[in-house]
DNA sequence: AAATGAGTAGACTAGTCTGTCTACTGTCGC
DNA sequence: GCGACAGTAGACAGACTAGTCTACTCATTT
């Protein structure tokens, strides 16, 4: 009887992996033993370690989605909501285990596989989207427009989140959030 | 007779594969094949690949502030020098074969050598430390303090840089710039 | 003339990589 | 009972990895 289920774990595993090591220096063989399951097991789910990647991503997607949504649902006002944006990520980063964002890594890494680029283009595509639609519900100095305070706080975040993961720290982050507030 | 010499030659040419595949799939034999040297070559100039790691990231350093200061030395003016690091990042992401910065791919490939850690953590507080001096010049709107606005310019930059390699557009770095200009 | 050092080609070690395949076991539904 | 399927262990293929080493050439310096 096993606890969780054979994909699961590999894919739990592969994830690990992926993001604490990196894709390249992560070998199948490794993954196998760690998850501890057998080498045709991961050639029966997925078909190539490609597609193993391709999963992380989709999962990670959905993952980092749900958390946010999670974290954003009893914060209150709209300016709140903004700033959540910020406290959403210092969170993230205090984590001990934190290296930075899973997408740019794997993006970093990656050398010309397109379905890996959708992916990430994706991710990001979609929470600067959520970024638009929280300001556009929050009043603000208007010293810059909605689709630029959008943008200022997308890059802001992202310039944060690489940075912090080079510095191993998170006040990258807090001065970020500094900087935004003073525009609300 | 020779035009360069060879160990240029190897690092030139470990320069432009680290840099458009990346670290870990480039591989011994195809750099001294491109570079058209012998294996013992390579290995009588640099004890290890991880050596020949370092010594790219050192050259790429020295010569990033290079081209840096001739691009900003004709320019005049406190608030123009300002604006001119974002011309200067538009200008290198124009180049057909921009890929990203250096610096950020190998750190997000890197797991755990501190050696790489450290050359990246160098170049990166050194060009913060040259965008503070800018701005400590500069006259501006003081919504922000000198601190916090050579923070956001910092965190701007580098969120662009980023969001730039993956959307491959300069268009990020020019919406930033046009933020910054509204505090100027 | 001898020695030194930069360069060559390429064999070699010892290991890793992804992916395939065979042969087997246990469980579930029919 | 039997077939289908998820799982096991592990051999295997073929290519690649970083790095070492031998044996050689050529040019410059002492």
């Amino acid at each position: 009887m096993k606890e969780t289920g054979v994909k699961d774990r590999i894919l739990d595993t592969a994830s690990r992996l992926f993001y604490e090591q990196g894709y390249h220096v992560t070998g199948i063989n490794q993954i196998i033993e760690e998850a501890d399951i057998a080498r045709a097991s991961l050639y029966h789910h997925f078909i190539s370690k490609t597609e193993l990647l391709l999963a992380y991503l989709d999962r990670s997607h959905e993952a980092w989605f749900r958390e946010l949504e999670d974290f954003m649902r009893p914060v209150e006002g709209a300016r709140e909501r903004v700033l959540a944006l910020f406290d959403h990520r210092i969170m993230r980063q205090s984590r001990p285990n934190w290296k930075g964002c899973n997408f740019n890594k794997i993006a970093a890494e990656n050398s010309g596989d397109e379905q890996v680029l959708e992916r990430v283009k994706r991710h990001k595509g979609r929470f600067r989207t959520y970024i638009r639609t929280l300001v556009s519900e929050a009043p603000h100095k208007r010293v810059l427009d909605d689709e630029q305070l959008a943008d200022m706080i997308f890059l802001l975040l992202e310039g944060a989140t690489v940075a912090g993961a080079m510095f191993r720290s998170y006040e990258e982050t807090e001065k970020a959030k500094k900087i935004v507030e003073s525009f609300l």
